[in-house]
DNA sequence: TTACGCATGTAAGAGGTTACATGATTTT
DNA sequence: AAAATCATGTAACCTCTTACATGCGTAA
């Protein structure tokens, strides 16, 4: 049973957008839409084929202009359909898993100190993906083909913005607690030491 | 391959607060920490009986005070230990998959009316969370078991709530533009029915 | 000529969900 | 007496990642 099978969906919704190689689609959810979604080499040419096979895209070699011979792949009215329905069910809110908020609820096992070093890498890589982010928006006018392409990225991208920032926040928050409970409390070793030296 | 296997640890850092059943867990894992981790049944069980094989667990028949039996397990030393190696690695950043944001992403072939049809039920679903995460603090204080315990559970408690408050906010902001586009282009159709229309 | 990026794929196998199965106890 | 909740599991099955394999074109 497992998941719904997204793939096929989000390969679908690029190839609606216009014709791409399974080496494109790799390259734009990367490099334009990791902060919502991430797909795998090893998924997206099995699901290419099997959407081939269901007539659902039409594959061509594509050896213009110099470049090496690929194979680009667009949709079809039936493929449009089927991304259509599925477009229309509201979305399936995903079950989560967060390994950062996980290891800090098991701060008193983690230790306040290792706890302050979780959150102070996080909070680096953090800023550096809104600082990418933020190079994206004036980006976004060229690359979309419509106003109406460039209105949706612009709200997707508004959400990494919101939800990066907010995160930023939260880490200095977090971090100030634990500052404050360190010095009331001197309680910087993890239990495990406690353990020991109580022993 | 595939990754991991972070329900080992998960497990391991439930029990390493306290001796709990696969039940307990799952009920855990899904009242208090829903926001930040999924475990499912079918995964729990079989885990237990794994760390119970390897010598990470203990487990007890447990008849006390009335109620039915159960067998609750506890962590042993060598999990403790397992379960501290793990916790000082610095956490994996997950892969992320937003199916909302995927679908806004192909807003022209969604269209601008479903897009805020998604919007309003996914902003009335995070105010309704939220509400729940602001009745949580509270209860923080009664359920830990010492002033480490809460203040962890503070944190994570407060990056929900940052996130989640985020979220609201982006909702707003996306409906206010998918309005004005609407307004100022009238364009409220999908694309697939200006398709037809055009022909 | 060596190495790197482009490009396409396959195979193995872990990880995870859902559905099924079962039975006791408590509540309505 | 029926229904819901507690409680523990197993089986089927899919999804997805990682690793492996291969070869072309171009730049150093």
């Amino acid at each position: 049973m497992a998941r719904s099978n997204r793939t096929r969906y989000a390969v679908l919704g690029m190839l609606a957008i216009g014709k791409r190689s399974g080496y494109d689609l790799k390259k734009e959810f990367e490099r334009r839409m990791s902060h919502f979604w991430a797909e795998s080499l090893g998924q997206i040419y099995p699901t290419l084929k099997q959407l081939l096979d269901e007539g659902m895209v039409r594959a061509h070699r594509d050896s213009g202009t110099g470049r090496r011979v690929r194979t680009v792949y667009s949709i079809t009215a039936r493929g449009r359909k089927e991304l259509s329905a599925w477009l229309q069910d509201p979305p399936q809110t995903e079950q989560v898993r967060n390994e950062m908020l996980l290891k800090l609820y098991f701060g008193p096992e983690l230790g306040v100190e290792s706890a302050v070093t979780h959150l102070s890498r996080f909070e680096t890589e953090q800023r550096r993906v809104l600082e990418v982010m933020e190079g994206f928006q004036p980006e976004i006018a060229e690359v979309a083909e419509s106003g109406e392409q460039e209105l949706f990225w612009k709200i997707t991208l508004a959400s990494g913005l919101h939800v990066i920032r907010a995160r930023i926040a939260w880490c200095q928050e977090a971090r100030c607690m634990l500052e404050k409970w360190r010095q009331s409390e001197g309680q910087t070793k993890p239990r495990a030491l406690r353990r020991l030296e109580a022993s």
